[in-house]
DNA sequence: CCGTAAATGTCGTCG
DNA sequence: CGACGACGTTTACGG
């Protein structure tokens, strides 16, 4: 049983229980994704008891969520210290697009020139800003996948950089490797360009090794 | 080694492999939460090899996706058939939130009536549609945690509402358990009425043994 | 610690 | 199957 954000009750029978080294527990089922059926987020402490004959754990965290877990009956229980991990190393992610972008602006557009990525406003920072050559500014907002949300925020960040003497007209550009036909239609609506990029001929354009000249 | 939306790959280490009914795969790590280092989520099929004298798993989905897991050492191996799931009981997520204000129309503000939930535009559908007793329409957003997407979420509603003339004039209100400072600032600028409900109040009032008539 | 944005998000629902 | 929104989102990154 949970109790917490929510109130969640999970009927009894045969799951998968992990407990780890930093308190979390999860309690998987034998399908679906990787999101247990029930679980709690380190950190957070267990205390393990008998209550009415049946093994009871009872695991809590600090904003007072409560996960109840009786155990009728172990099929089996194994227990094995991992170690610290060194962590997964990811690549093809949007900071990687963004980076690969500001190097190679001429993917984006004509006559564009960089001024900063992450260029930081009040609301947030914008992927990256930069001088178009007739004037003006031009505000990019980058995403692996271009959904609604971020021509609002593309949007958002327009609205605030426009009020900006020094960098309005700002214009916007909303890049991806895919972008969804309700997030193009609004971006159009709003006058935003937008434009599909591809990572992989993004990173042969940077890759020395492929250069011709 | 995870081959796929990006690129993966997770150096040798102790770790927990869990392979589910449904061909699934999870490499969990001693910390962190619920969410694994790598995984495959199904609909997806393994395939058991050995590869230069290690055991190696292929698991791919229909999409292409691939990881790729090479097994150094087994430290334990456990297998066991847990069946079919009941799965988990939830309960105070937003859609319980949602019947709960509709039939208590007076906890947002007065002279409400109730033209319909889920109220459908082109865009989507509005959580609550009413009347106001001035005139005019109301149009609800209600959230678990009222953030800054929300107000957004609201706004396109309303504009394209207000659009309407069997509607118009249409205001907004933003209904929420909690609501977070920026998205109130930003709802105050667009004229937006934020109020703060509680579930377990609403709950009390929607449950007939309580009720005093 | 709060606030914002990204995510191999996952998960449900509805067309 | 795609589109869209909710999620106990989780996770990473700033200030």
């Amino acid at each position: 049983m949970y109790s917490g954000r929510l109130a969640a009750e999970l009927p009894r029978a045969a799951r998968v229980l992990m407990f780890k080294a930093d308190g979390s527990v999860l309690i998987h089922s034998d399908g679906g994704s990787y999101k247990p059926l029930n679980w709690m987020s380190p950190p957070c402490s267990v205390s393990e008891s008998t209550v009415e004959g049946e093994l009871t754990f009872e695991v809590v965290n600090r904003g007072g969520e409560l996960l109840t877990i009786t155990v009728h009956e172990i099929h089996a229980d194994y227990k094995h210290a991992l170690g610290v991990d060194p962590g997964l190393i990811k690549d093809g992610v949007e900071s990687h697009l963004q980076k690969l972008l500001a190097e190679n602006l001429d993917a984006l557009g004509d006559g564009l020139t960089l001024v900063r990525r992450e260029y930081p406003t009040a609301i947030g920072p914008v992927d990256l800003l930069c001088k178009a050559a007739a004037g003006g500014s031009v505000a990019i907002e980058i995403k692996r996948r271009g959904e609604i949300d971020g021509v609002e925020q593309l949007t958002r960040y327009l609205e605030l950089l426009n009020r900006d003497p020094l960098l309005a007209p700002v214009s916007g550009i909303y890049a991806a490797q895919e972008i969804r036909p309700q997030a193009k239609t609004l971006a159009q609506d709003r006058g935003i360009t937008c434009v599909r990029v591809d990572y992989e001929v993004l990173k042969g354009l940077d890759d020395p090794s492929l250069r011709l000249f």
